[in-house]
DNA sequence: GTCAAATAATTTGATATCGAAATATTAAAG
DNA sequence: CTTTAATATTTCGATATCAAATTATTTGAC
């Protein structure tokens, strides 16, 4: 099951409440819907390599980064909007798998700087592959010409000022 | 904080893995920010109700039926895409509050018909109207035009077959 | 009619997240 | 210098989710 149809809830709007505008309903639905699509469909591809979204997400940052250059819990956990609690555990899970290390730092002992082990590097290098041609393939009704608009629209959602 | 710039995130990709075709990555990341904002613009919005997007969700999905339209926890879980236990906690919640009711289907005693009490059908239509002008506000920089053209290019992400 | 399989909701156990408090360290003001 | 304020990370307590197990009821095969 995929979840009523966004048609049919807005037409039960319209029927209840003729009063609301329901255009814009449709497309923050459109978009809730198609992110959950989107993650619904990654996930599943995920799970072979034994990761899920949160680990992806860590081993993808680290390794855009380049080998060697390592970030903070801090910085990581703005880059991924997430809290710094959270990015603490998530941090405590990879290290647990041995896919991270963290080492104080030298400059602000306060810090920690992050980086990959070598397995992690790896493990980041194999999946990124496979998680690229899966987005793709997430995305193959859509035409370069229409990925690019898309984009573009996007960027406009909430965008500030 | 609201993340690394997606661009910046790319051009990290094309110097660490040059082979890799980062379009898709460009899309799926504009989606899952896009959304990120949207809920993130929303959710302020409904605390000024005391009210969080779990609660909006069962509140307007039960709304939307019209009163004396019950559903049962099953159907509400799967128009929410959503487990059924995560349903029953959000029904215990709502419960507790005096927004929903849940009564005993007589048809078949296994199930429960949920409807909105009155004070659910109130605070529901008085939450909705305020809902849908933050979603308005979130997509001011979208012109009615574009507005249609999204929604057009997200329902084809994922769409199935 | 009776028993087995299917179905509806809930409970349970595990995990991920957040916000607030706690700890350690640095920077700044005097 | 020393004290105060700010910063970086972690810990703690609360909550929301899921999957699997549980309980109650219905449906179907015979």
């Amino acid at each position: 099951m995929q979840g009523a149809e966004l048609d049919s809830i807005l037409r039960q709007w319209a029927r209840e409440r003729p009063d609301l505008d329901t255009a814009c309903m449709a497309v923050c639905g459109a978009i809730w819907r198609a992110g959950r699509r989107l993650s619904d469909g990654l996930k599943v591809n995920l799970e072979r390599y034994g990761l899920d979204f949160a680990a992806l997400d860590v081993l993808l940052t680290l390794r855009r980064q380049g080998p060697d250059r390592a970030l903070s819990p801090s910085e990581m956990a703005a880059e991924m909007m997430l809290s710094n609690s959270a990015m603490t555990a998530r941090l405590d899970r990879l290290e647990k798998q041995g896919l991270i290390e963290r080492r104080r730092d030298d400059r602000d002992r306060r810090s920690q700087r992050i980086s990959l082990t070598h397995a992690g590097f790896g493990l980041a290098d194999e999946v990124v592959v496979g998680h690229v041609a899966a987005e793709d393939a997430m995305l193959a009704r859509l035409t370069r010409v229409e990925r690019g608009q898309l984009s573009e629209l996007l960027a406009k959602v909430a965008a500030v000022e």
